[in-house]
DNA sequence: TACCTGTATAATGTCGACATTTATGACTGG
DNA sequence: CCAGTCATAAATGTCGACATTATACAGGTA
């Protein structure tokens, strides 16, 4: 357990933090409090900050600290087309390179989404998604691309936990991944690449149209409207 | 310029040293060593190896230290597709987006380019293509987009300084680089994508053959000396 | 001879303290 | 009452030392 250095279990534990929510952007992370809390001295705190600063979760700048990513809405837009881009690529390597294992897997998930939607655990579908799309970066066989979209994803994951199951939108969004899943599974390419752009195009909509009122501040993502 | 932090200045110097070469994939980033050679101590070194290893150019295993990345052929592979594509979009938007001054630019850096050429100034040449390819991502008026496509760049420069500049592919490089900015001065987006992802292609071809029959340092980790 | 093992060395991980700089706030002057 | 300046304080940057662990080498045994 205490396999790994104390610096990137921090890390972890911060990634996930973020990821969660439960530390929102323009959050500074203080390097004595985080010492304070998990009982080290600066020196590994310092060391899973720039660690995280990596994934752009974080960001430093000199004799200012760290604090969680601020995305304002330019970069926000600009994030989601270049992940509509890259899921589309994903999406359109999937397609045509997927093996028969790969390709029953996000089938399985697929349809574990259509159950979740159907039992309305809003939770199991969120997995559900998120493990679709990853199943499909997975099957794009090419690690280098699979991992520069999963870093994008992650980048904006705080906002797509806290704004995607708006009322209408996951029957919405059923339907997409129903079309992706349909040209992935019929080798069409140009299809699921463009059905996966248009998906995340709609999600990114649906989810700057929420955050847009309350834009003045810095895009920090403003309480969940979702059950 | 002393102002910044002195790990961020030691991080710059290593990253040039690595993308120019003075550096090679595998050489290990011994801590002591860097402190003493940059007369301080192993904290600015630490931090500045972290900083460097969020761009993939170290990296970084727990107790095991930094070391340049190695990159075998899969991977080199892959991240020449992903480039490709990459660098394919960010020609797409740049042709569809870009505004009367940065086209010009373009314009001019390919001339450059051109010039260089018959003089036959390989450094100048060098030069004038890296900034032809950084002015495209520039104009594409996506800078989340543009990051991206820099950092795989970034990481296959090494490749890039070294087999670029082989006899008969200069010329081929020239003709590709007119296509591209041909399409992306007649607003032409899905040419000037075509055209670059081509032009990636070949580059990267030209690379890996050059790599591949010499399976020399750089590359394979696995399979290492029974070849 | 080959392989396992134990020890010794050297590297990274961690710590506490000091130095430097930025930010905060009070005080004075207009 | 507001603006500017100086002083204090708190945070990050840097340092040297100790702790822990991986690596290498020597020694012994099958």
């Amino acid at each position: 357990m205490a396999s790994s250095t104390l610096s990137r279990k921090i890390a972890n534990t911060l990634s996930e933090e973020i990821l969660k929510g439960d530390l929102m952007p323009g959050d500074r992370l203080d390097e004595q409090s985080l010492a304070d809390r998990f009982e080290v001295s600066r020196s590994p705190i310092r060391d899973a900050l720039r660690e995280l600063a990596s994934t752009r979760l974080i960001e430093h700048q000199p004799r200012r600290g760290f604090a969680v990513a601020m995305i304002d809405t330019t970069t926000l837009r600009n994030l989601y087309e270049a992940l509509g881009e890259l899921e589309g690529l994903c999406a359109r390597y999937c397609a045509l390179r997927a093996d028969a294992v790969q390709r029953e897997h996000i089938r399985m998930l697929h349809a574990q989404g259509l159950e979740a939607i159907r039992l309305h655990d809003m939770t199991a579908y969120a997995e559900a998604n998120h493990a679709l799309h990853r199943a499909i970066y997975d099957a794009c066989h090419n690690d280098a691309l699979r991992d520069i979209t999963l870093d994008v994803r992650n980048r904006l994951s705080m906002f797509h936990a806290r704004f995607l199951f708006s009322e209408g939108r996951v029957a919405q969004s059923r339907d997409e991944h129903q079309e992706v899943v349909d040209c992935i599974l019929r080798n069409d390419g140009d299809g699921a690449s463009e059905a996966m752009k248009k998906h995340v195009a709609k999600t990114a909509l649906n989810i700057i149209s929420h955050i847009m009122p309350d834009n003045r501040k810095p895009m920090a993502p403003a309480a969940s409207d979702d059950g």
